[in-house]
DNA sequence: ATCTGGTTTAACTAACCGGTTAGATATGGC
DNA sequence: GCCATATCTAACCGGTTAGTTAAACCAGAT
């Protein structure tokens, strides 16, 4: 046991290939007869080393937001203060998520099931990630930097847009390829890009402001 | 023809089934003996009024995409200005999202398996909706009170935000269930609740600042 | 050499599922 | 009444699919 866990190890290539085949089918329409055979596995060699088709999807998203976790503890480690760390919490998600292409696909699945066959060691990761997020609010909140807001909304906001911006390309390709005319600016948006993107909205819209002169209409109602 | 578009009619039956179980289980994961049997309705009865099930998701796409657009093109008529305009947007399709519960998921499961079969019908009108933001964003770059942004990622940012945000509920559940303790709030959220947080979000995100006593470190590079 | 336990394979199976068909029934025009 | 057309049904079909099985293979221990 504790053997190393290279591209021979069976069990290593049948993750890979079927986190790609869950991602890009879902788990209705995944194979295990195409899993096993991109893996070069025979088909009950896959039952012997994982088990069925659900505990095989358990452990691709369990191994999915592990590695994804893991990437943002190790980044934040670095970082400051409340505006930091959010930078850092957006750009790594952003990173992850391009970087593993069947990341946002697995999360964007579970969202529209609503996550009922998320097992609970993956829901208590994402509740640890929502535990983090409402720290750095909260901190900012303290600090006198960030206004008060919705830690679930905002954590699901930056979430969902940045893995929405990271799953849109092959939309956008649709949309410019349908309609549009040669703008190859449309489609490609490097993980970089979305990072600054979202986080300058996302931190100038928390930031606390002065109470400014009343410039503005009065809020009617 | 044109016949009166009631329960009576099998084909709504059948698009309001099928909607449904499409957004719940997905395209893979749909059964059409199960969607034709919930419509009430003959197996071939379902292949004789829509066609075969790509025809039948094509029709509950379309359907569903240009009941919500209907919503923001009405609820737009009013606005007039560039930030009225863009709440208006938000909360709109909020609403739409939160009453026709098939909305965010099946868009959500579009994203994830890269929009390849959105009809090109409905590709349009995600275009249209698209072009309608970007308007937005221009005149109120125009008219200074926005900053200059992307206007590609800042309209994905707020569709894909409204989106998660209304179908989260379900994880938002499992979270609590699995770790929190008996935080009530944590769960629901309504369209309004949505609206307001997101809108005020964007909305300070986006707004064109003084240039301000330059406080903060210099750009580099 | 042989036994033992983990590993691998080809073949099998039982249920399922999208789609079809042949024929029945209803409806409206004439 | 009678024909043409639209609507509806039960039964069927062939291919697919998750999961199993029984037997083979192979390495190390004795």
């Amino acid at each position: 046991m504790a053997r190393a866990r290279t591209d021979s190890d069976p069990r290593v290539r049948i993750l890979d290939v079927a986190a790609q085949v869950f991602a890009s089918s879902g788990f209705a329409g995944a194979r295990i007869d195409d899993i096993a055979e991109r893996a070069r596995v025979n088909k009950a060699m896959l039952y012997y080393h994982v088990g069925d088709k659900q505990a095989l999807y358990a452990a691709v998203l369990l191994q999915t937001i592990d590695h994804a976790l893991a990437r943002i503890d190790a980044a934040l480690a670095a970082a400051r203060s409340a505006e930091e760390r959010l930078r850092v919490i957006v750009s790594t998600v952003a990173a992850a998520a391009q970087e593993n292409p069947n990341f946002a696909p697995l999360m964007l699945r579970e969202l529209a099931s609503g996550g009922q066959s998320i097992p609970d060691q993956v829901v208590r990761r994402m509740a640890r990630l929502f535990r983090t997020v409402a720290e750095i609010l909260a901190d900012g909140e303290r600090a006198g930097r960030f206004r008060n807001v919705d830690p679930v909304m905002t954590h699901m906001s930056i979430m969902g847009s940045i893995i929405v911006l990271t799953a849109g390309a092959p939309i956008r390709r649709r949309i410019r390829d349908v309609v549009g005319g040669p703008r190859a600016s449309f489609v490609d948006r490097s993980a970089a890009d979305i990072a600054a993107h979202f986080s300058d909205l996302i931190l100038e819209g928390l930031q606390k402001r002065v109470p400014a002169p009343a410039r503005r209409r009065t809020r009617t109602k």
